[in-house]
DNA sequence: ACCTGAACACCGTTCAAGT
DNA sequence: ACCTGAACACCGTTCAAGT
């Protein structure tokens, strides 16, 4: 009675809000953000679903926390880049600081979602955004194109973009290409563009796009609109 | 016992599809996208909530519909612009379509999130995007950057952008304007950038940025852009 | 203090039954 | 055929109670 026998194998760690918020991303990067319930959330770190409002205050203050803490991760790595940034330096140093923070989202692709659809301002993506005004104002930019540059960027300031054309689950590719050949009429352009884009990848759809060619290109293209406004001293 | 009396001064219409997708745009624009419920959707259009069900499979086909509606509402609009697109006119008419179709997002501040929500492709925005490709390639533009673009431009293209700060509730504001200014040591340009841009309007901050301002800067930093790669003709 | 079982007020959706 | 009440399997969250 005295020594009362473990009843698990390993004794759970205390719960802590860090070790809800880790179990938070853990759980959306294996199952989608849909399976992001306080229950599951409860049973992934071995506890009652109640026992998860010691440490956090709601489900939004979990969404938060996640938003942080990926953040957070973004910020240890774009500190470590060491890169000139005055003058004309400033693109290669916005572009691989921006290029880093996407390595991160493409290992949480539920993440962009979470992101926009929170409204308040976070401590973290504050701390990012001012560590891009930065390298834009060592580039010589006023705050004034700073401050169009950050809405101009938008969530590409971070590395993603919602993709309005999203590949759906397994069989949407060959749906997707059924539907498209009989849209033909209806799509002249569109499917011609896709005809001669596609060539090289016969199954390929708007879905099978090269993700990152895309998005350097529309980087690239804001990047240096924002460069040619910076050299005529807007 | 031959006519029975009606139950309600207004007989309900029977229900419809249209008249069910109608109701959804209605509460989510009253309400917020929140409030968009089966059960609620049901109540205004004077049903009980499994009534709907005869009528779309689920909740998902309700959004994929709002989409639809919306969308096609968009297409009535753009399809009345009469504007030529042979060779440079093509950024003017672009441009003009794009900020139609915006004029339909700014009475509906919820769909941003919805269409972005969807991952199927949906016929009438497939055929906005068909008349915009009709337009980069009476411009002048090869398929490949036609494709480019529509992937620069993104959710712009539609007339919407996410904004990663918003202005949260009533009381964002203030409580936003404290944290910025015992933020200023942790965020040095940023708060700098925002001490210079907002001046004029002492109350500002990130949230109360001109969104059609930011947006058109944006919109036209990507058009000059795709303007020059058609005229050296990539 | 930290954790929990039972319960509440909601969801979307299924089913069998009404007319 | 169209519509409905009751019910089911989930949510997030509150509460009173345990240690």
């Amino acid at each position: 009675m005295v020594a009362r026998p473990a009843q698990r194998a390993q004794p759970r760690p205390p719960l802590t809000r860090d070790r809800v918020l880790r179990a938070a991303i853990q759980v959306a990067d294996e199952h989608g953000i849909a399976a992001l319930t306080m229950r599951r959330l409860a049973e992934v770190v071995g506890a009652e679903a109640m026992s998860l409002y010691h440490h956090v205050a709601n489900k939004e203050q979990v969404l938060d926390g996640v938003v942080e803490m990926i953040t957070t991760e973004i910020n240890e790595l774009v500190d470590a880049i060491d890169l000139p940034s005055a003058g004309t330096a400033w693109k290669a140093a916005m572009r691989q600081r921006i290029l880093t923070a996407r390595r991160v989202f493409l290992r949480h692709p539920w993440a962009p979602q979470v992101f926009e659809s929170r409204s308040v301002l976070n401590a973290a993506v504050l701390k990012y955004h001012d560590g891009l005004v930065r390298i834009m104002r060592d580039g010589g930019f006023s705050n004034d194109l700073c401050h169009h540059a950050l809405h101009a960027l938008g969530s590409r300031a971070l590395g993603f973009t919602q993709e309005l054309f999203n590949p759906g689950g397994a069989a949407a590719g060959a749906d997707t290409g059924a539907d498209l050949s009989s849209m033909a009429a209806a799509l002249p352009n569109l499917v011609g563009m896709l005809a001669e884009v596609v060539h090289d990848d016969p199954d390929s759809t708007l879905g099978w796009c090269d993700d990152q060619t895309e998005f350097e290109f529309g980087l690239d293209l804001l990047l240096d609109g924002l460069d040619r406004l910076r050299a005529q001293g807007s």
